[in-house]
Parts: C-alpha cells; structure tokens; sequence
RNA sequence: GGCGCAAUCGAAUAGUGGUUAAUUCAGCUGGCUCUCAAUCAGCAAACGGGGGUUCAAUUCCCCCUUGCGCCA
C-alpha cells in the first residue's frame, strides 16, 4: 500500500438533520482514501444554515459516523491544526478574506434589494437572456453607495467573475469545463457577514490544506465557480473526485419514501454497522474482481478512485439484508447474543441490566437456533417473541387453516399427556415422543408438527420444533398445549 | 429554460476492438427438510437509439434519447 501522509481528505456535513446513506457514504470514500494512504480525514462542520442547522443534528451525525467506524482526526471533539472546525466560528476568517478581495478589486459591494435583483431578472428573461447579475453596484460613485447605506441598505459582497473558461480534472472523469460568462458575479458574503456555500467551503478547504475534494457529483456544477475563488485568492487548487450519487430503487433522490435514508435508523432496525460499511462501500465501488465480502481493513487496503464507477448507483435493501445476514451467520454464538440483547430490553422482552448466567445460557439457546434465519436485529425480536412472551396470540386465520382442522384435537391431546410424561427434557427425548405418536396415529410428522408450532408459537415458521419445544420449556409448552385444547373443545361443544 | 454529469441483465458491479458478455443480490425450477432460513444443482435475464472510424464496435468519436444534478 502506498503511503501519503500529506493527504488530506474531509467530510463536511451541514448539521441540518440526520446522517443520511448519502452522507454516509462520502464520508466513508473520503475516510478510506485517507486510511488506505495513512493521510489525514478530517470533519467539519458547514453550520452556516442558520435557520435549518441544529445542535442536535450535530450530535446525531457525529453518533452515525462514530457508529460505522469512522474515526476523524481533526475536527469535533478531537481538535486539530487547522481548526476551529465549526464554519460558524470562523466567520472572522471568511471577512477577512473578503476585504482582501475587496481592497484587490475582485469583489465588490452589491446594494441591490431582492426586488431590484428579480426586477432585473424578469427584464432579461424578456430579452431572451440568461438572468445573471447586471452589474448595477459594480461601479458606483461614492456618492450613490453613501446614499445606499443611508437608506440602510447593507450590501453582500459579489465575487467579479472573469469572462473565461473554467477547466478542471476530475479524477473520475477527466477534463470537465464551464463557461465563466455564465456564471454571473456571485455572492461571496452574505449582508448579514455570513459567507455563502461555495465561498466557505474554499476558504476552509484551503486554510485546512485539504488535498483532495471529494464529494457528491450534485457539486459538480459549484466546482468553477469555487475554482474562480480560489484564483482570485491565489491559493492552490486541491483535486477534485466527484462520485456518483445513491438513489432510490425509482431513480429518484432517496428520500423518506424509500424508506429508511438515516444510518441509525439501520442501526435502530438491527443491522451491523459493519454490513452497512460493507454495503455501501460496494454501492458504487467493486474491488474490480468478484468478491462482495470486506471487512475494514481489506476495504482500506483496497480502496481506490480508479475502481469508483462514475454512474449514480441505486440503494438496495434486499442486498443490505443479505449482507447482514451473511455477518450474522459468520458472526460467534456469544457476540451475537450479546449484540440482541438491548433490542430484546428495549422490546421489553429482557428486564434490562445484567443477566443470570442461566438466562444468558439460555438465551443463546434462542440464538443458536435462530441464527441465520432472520436478517436483521429487529426481526429476530419479531421472530422470537414466543419464547419471552408468557402468553401468545394466534392469528384467526393461522388458528382456522392449520390448528382448527379434523383430528387436531386429538393429536394435540396425545402430544399434551406425551410430554408431560417426558422425564428428562431434551430434544432427543422430544423427537422421539413426536416421532412415536405420529407412528402410533399412523399420520405424517408434518401433521401433527405444524399445528404444534403454530399452538406454541403462533408462528407457521420458524426453528426446528423438537428445538423449539427444547428451548421453550416444560411448563410454557404444556400451557400453550392446554390452552389450544381449550379452545379446540369449546368450539367442538358449540 | 441554461449549463453539467451519466448510460452493460430488475439491482450492484466485472469485462473486451474479434468472448458462449462474467459474478453477487433479487426472481424462477428442482434436491435436502417438520416449516422458514441455510445449503446444493439448474434456469431466466443486459451492452438505450442513430451515425461514423475500423476488416471487425458493447468497447473509440459525434449526435439523439433518457435519467440525474446545479443555477434560474
């Protein structure tokens, strides 16, 4: 692996909601370029959204990307060289460069009002123009400004764009360029001192040396024009990756309507931060050979641009599910238990605090016998209830189709009287008691199996019955087996 | 509307100037089995369209289309 400790690389979320897949993973490109040559990653935070960014939302994505692993080296909580790594405080650093800009004649102040702007939008719409900025403030007399700001006007601060063409490399993509007449001369500053996007973010990339930008392909399209800043400033271009874009199974944006798009909300539903990692480093990348199976290190060593596909890639939960599945298949006995055990707390299912010794035994019990059967966390609390519930609720059509049928009762009846003659209750024993009456009736084993697992666990599938009655007891079983005889004699009464 | 980016099975990706265009997920069929899952064996499934360049194009170039994005 080669080594390049002057990289350095960067996420910079606005903390305006939750860490979405998106986010994620660029935060986790950018995180394995700088792994897999040792460089730096670095995050921080573009709170310059006033009205959208939140405390909260901060503490949410720092969680997500502490829960996929993605440790940061300079940046919240961790401090740095180059910080402080909050855009909010750094609004001096934003000012100053913009005098700069200002004194150099590259920028200058704008005094035009919302409606003035539209007005002369409007005005060059009618012409058959592309609506840019008309220049009005460009060359005004002192006297015009002191009259401005006498009406109280307070000006933002336009970059002055250069007639050119803007050229960049890509390290995706190649060559892409723009037309700088196009562009019009953007705000830099806003009038309340706040910088906009696409001037914050060169700022901060270039006073935090970071070396390479990379980052959603949406970006593209604000690359010339912070390119435009970083000449006017005199300061070094970084390079630029700009990688393809996660989109619902429609092609669209992912949003809400496809489901899950927070990373804790896979962390909430019982998905391991690992198979998620796995998952979306795959989304838009391949090892170019045909492995899908990565643990982190093999994604950081090997981990390149050259490898990242350059069409958006389309997020699909199906393969998420089984990539879980496959980590919790591979996953050892006692790991996985201890990982269910908060859902199972938090579905009341488990008292939280610790566990018995016998209990822990027990549970992972359940575990062995579920293990590679359900795909996430919260579905193995779905699949388990039965075993922690002390009374279950059979489904009226479940009920009607399989246990209320011709000669169940009687089956059920033989089963109930069995076991309770079992002496030592094991699955060996069990088999052999099911097996017999199944001889004895003369009926198939399915026949009187079926009825049985649905009776004790509400549920048409599952694990093996003889170690699902095993696990779920002497007395729940004989409860279970009571009650359904109950229920099975009343309707035969009436 | 202007500008930009992209285009291989349903999805994610391999791949090549001449190939039976591959793998994984999903789907389907069958084996195993008390169900499900797992597993095994098989099946189906793609180079968006049109022009070039070339002996030969899915691959290189151009246009169109479509999708997505940025700006308005």
């Amino acid at each position: 692996m080669k080594s390049d400790k002057n990289l350095r690389l960067r996420f910079a979320p606005s903390p305006t909601g939750y860490l979405h897949i998106g986010g994620a993973r660029t935060a986790l490109f950018n995180w394995l370029f700088a792994r897999h040559y040792q460089g730096t990653f670095i995050l921080r935070i573009e709170d310059t959204d006033q009205v959208r960014s939140t405390e909260e939302a901060v503490k949410v994505i720092l969680e997500g990307l502490q829960w996929l692993g993605l440790d940061w080296d300079e940046g919240p909580g961790k401090g740095g060289d180059y910080g402080p790594y909050f855009q909010m405080q750094r609004l001096p650093l934003y000012q100053e460069y913009a005098r700069k800009l200002l004194e150099e004649n590259q920028a200058y102040y704008c005094y035009c009002t919302p409606e003035e702007l539209e007005a002369s939008r409007i005005k060059q719409k009618e012409e058959g123009k592309n609506p840019q900025y008309d220049r009005h403030c460009l060359y005004l007399t002192e006297k015009e400004r002191k009259r401005y700001e006498a009406e109280g006007r307070r000006p933002v601060v336009r970059l002055l764009v250069p007639s050119k063409k803007i050229v960049f490399n890509d390290l995706l993509r190649g060559e892409v360029s723009f037309e700088g007449d196009l562009l019009g001369d953007f705000v830099i500053l806003k009038s309340d001192g706040i910088p906009t996007y696409n001037y914050a973010v060169v700022i901060d990339d270039a006073l935090m040396k970071i070396s390479h930008v990379m980052r959603g392909d949406d970006h593209i399209s604000n690359t010339p024009k912070q390119i435009l800043i970083y000449e006017a400033l005199g300061l070094p271009l970084p390079e630029f990756a700009h990688i393809p874009m996660i989109m619902g199974s429609d092609h669209t944006r992912l949003s809400k309507r496809h489901g899950a798009t927070s990373i804790m909300e896979y962390k909430k539903m019982g998905y391991l931060p690992e198979a998620v990692v796995n998952y979306i480093a795959r989304l838009g990348w391949s090892p170019g050979d045909e492995r899908e199976i990565f643990s982190q290190d093999e994604l950081i060593k090997e981990f390149s641009l050259e490898n990242i596909s350059r069409h958006a890639a389309v997020f699909d939960l199906e393969k998420l599910n089984w990539l879980n599945n496959e980590y919790i298949k591979r996953m050892p006995l006692n790991i996985l238990t201890e990982k269910l055990i908060p859902y199972l707390q938090e579905a009341n299912y488990l008292k939280k605090g610790e566990l018995s010794a016998s209990s822990l035994n027990w549970l992972r019990g359940i575990v062995r016998l579920l293990q590679g059967r359900f795909r996430n966390f919260a579905q193995f609390v779905e699949f388990t209830d039965y075993f922690f519930l002390d009374e279950i609720t059979i489904d009226e059509q479940l009920f009607n189709h399989i246990i209320n049928q011709e000669g169940v009762l009687e089956t059920l009846q033989t089963l109930q009287s069995a076991l309770a003659d079992i002496k030592d209750w094991n699955e060996e024993n069990i088999e052999n008691t099911i097996r017999k009456i199944a001889a004895d009736l003369n009926i198939k084993g399915s026949q009187i199996i079926h009825p049985t697992r649905v009776a004790l666990s509400g549920k048409k599938v599952g694990p093996g019955l003889f170690e699902l009655i095993t696990a779920l007891g002497r007395e729940k079983t004989n409860q279970r087996l009571l009650r359904i005889i109950d229920r099975l004699k009343e309707i035969k009464n009436s």
